[in-house]
DNA sequence: AAATACCTTACTAATTTTGTCAAGTATTTT
DNA sequence: AAAATACTTGACAAAATTAGTAAGGTATTT
């Protein structure tokens, strides 16, 4: 259950070698699909959309490639799965394009809208750059909670 | 993203009316219906699955219905949509009925088993008893933070 | 025996996902 | 100027999943 689709995946992955080359190493999209296995049309759709959103730019002829446009330690996990994604909706009635007929009577609506501020907080904290430093399992839960107590939670 | 499918969904709302008529109410399947909006033969689709799981036993005839088999602060989200959508999965390759192919070069792998980790911790913390009892949004966050800070997190 | 209520299997329409394909446009190097 | 490199766009389609419906049971109580 709640499984992100391929293009979410992909698309962190991407973004992971594109900020392996920042800050003066464009990467080309071939580089990229060789060493996260993805077809180069398909990563063509996903970086298209991440450049409209401001997160990547792209330069063209030989020598060019994809460079971030914001330092690794400015780009979160959240802003590329939004992008690809859109936004966290365990419930279609969550979904800020779409609404909720029945949030007075729905005894479970405040439960999955705490459910997706929690996956929601975990990924606005972690950026690319923790994914470049190699953190560890424990790593990804202590960044989260050392957060969370400090915002006095 | 990260959408629970709404077998998941009337799942819950399901276990939560027979939890309302907890300890010697049997509920039956056309009142869950009535009152949640979903069909008949797509709860008994649902309703079968939790019964073979043991959450919920069924009593026939006149008079009958369906009935908690633990008290519903025993009964958890997760318990629930475990049966209903099995094991939270970010990407396959953490579905532990398919497995990973590339662990040891995949940059995001840990990225996704920790939020999976801190999906679980939240399903799993949540029991019928919290949604009976009418919990407020910051409630929910505040019995897994709460919890979490005792296990010296 | 009649009414109530659960039980099971099969099927299918709709939606979403996961890509591919084709035909471009822009830039740099030689 | 030409060639090579690289990005850009929009349309399309197979495959998988979701979200149910339908039909024909079985079991229990009054």
């Amino acid at each position: 259950m709640l499984r992100l689709s391929t293009k979410g995946q992909y698309g962190v992955r991407a973004m992971y070698e594109i900020a392996r080359g920042y800050p003066d190493e464009p990467v080309t999209i071939r580089s990229i699909s060789e060493k996260q296995d993805v077809s180069i049309p398909y990563l063509e759709q996903i970086l298209n959309k991440l450049r409209h959103a401001g997160l990547i730019r792209s330069i063209k002829g030989p020598g060019g490639g994809y460079v971030l446009q914001r330092a690794p330690e400015e780009i979160t996990i959240a802003d590329i799965l939004f992008e690809l994604e859109g936004p966290v909706a365990i419930t279609s009635c969550l979904d800020p394009s779409e609404g909720c007929i029945r949030v007075e009577r729905c005894v479970t609506h405040l439960l999955w809208k705490s459910l997706g501020k929690q996956i929601e907080d975990f990924l606005n904290t972690i950026t690319l750059k923790d994914l470049l430093s190699g953190k560890s399992y424990k790593d990804f839960a202590n960044i989260i909670n050392k957060k969370k107590r400090m915002a006095g939670v």
